[in-house]
DNA sequence: CTTCATTATGCGCCATATCCGATAATTTTT
DNA sequence: AAAAATTATCGGATATGGCGCATAATGAAG
């Protein structure tokens, strides 16, 4: 359950992977994303110049949001540093 | 804290928070990053356009990622969701 | 107010996103 | 194997990023 983004291919292989969970394809994620299904390929495949705007618009289409934090430690596993 | 990014402003809002805890100007985390200070403005200013790679580069250059969650809830209030 | 540092804008240039439309290439289903 | 659905790629058009270089516009100090 990988779901930190280092690299525009770690966010492409998030994406599909939550995009797949939901049961859709890039064409209808596309759709509630307001791109075109190309687009969505070229997200997921990790295009490192896509439009910040652009990601967040799928971000968004599949309720996800983009948070900042400290890098390293795993992702569910730093809790200890929370506090 | 508000280390979420629904939006390229928010985003923008975020790195300049951070980037002046850390003391450095514009110019100094453009060179970390590899980047124009021109160009870490625009991000700052919420430039929605700005490139994925460009942004990540930013984060990197203040030792920081993205982690994809759900939205809604809390930075990092929801522990209980982890679980 | 004056000076120095920081941040925001401007122009030209090349690269590329995203769009539209069409179509390969691949995967899934029957 | 064949048909259907999904994903990847191509060409052209329009728009804008990020670079170099320059310079305003602000902001912080003295």
């Amino acid at each position: 359950m990988n779901d930190l983004a280092r690299t525009p291919k770690q966010l492409g292989t998030v994406i599909r992977r939550i995009r797949k969970q939901r049961g859709l394809s890039q064409k209808q994620l596309g759709e509630k994303a307001g791109l075109r299904q190309e687009t969505i390929s070229l997200i997921e495949t990790g295009n490192p110049a896509t439009r910040i705007d652009t990601v967040l618009a799928v971000l968004a289409a599949l309720d996800l949001e983009f948070r900042v934090g400290p890098r390293g430690k795993g992702s569910a596993a730093d809790i200890e540093d929370i506090f």
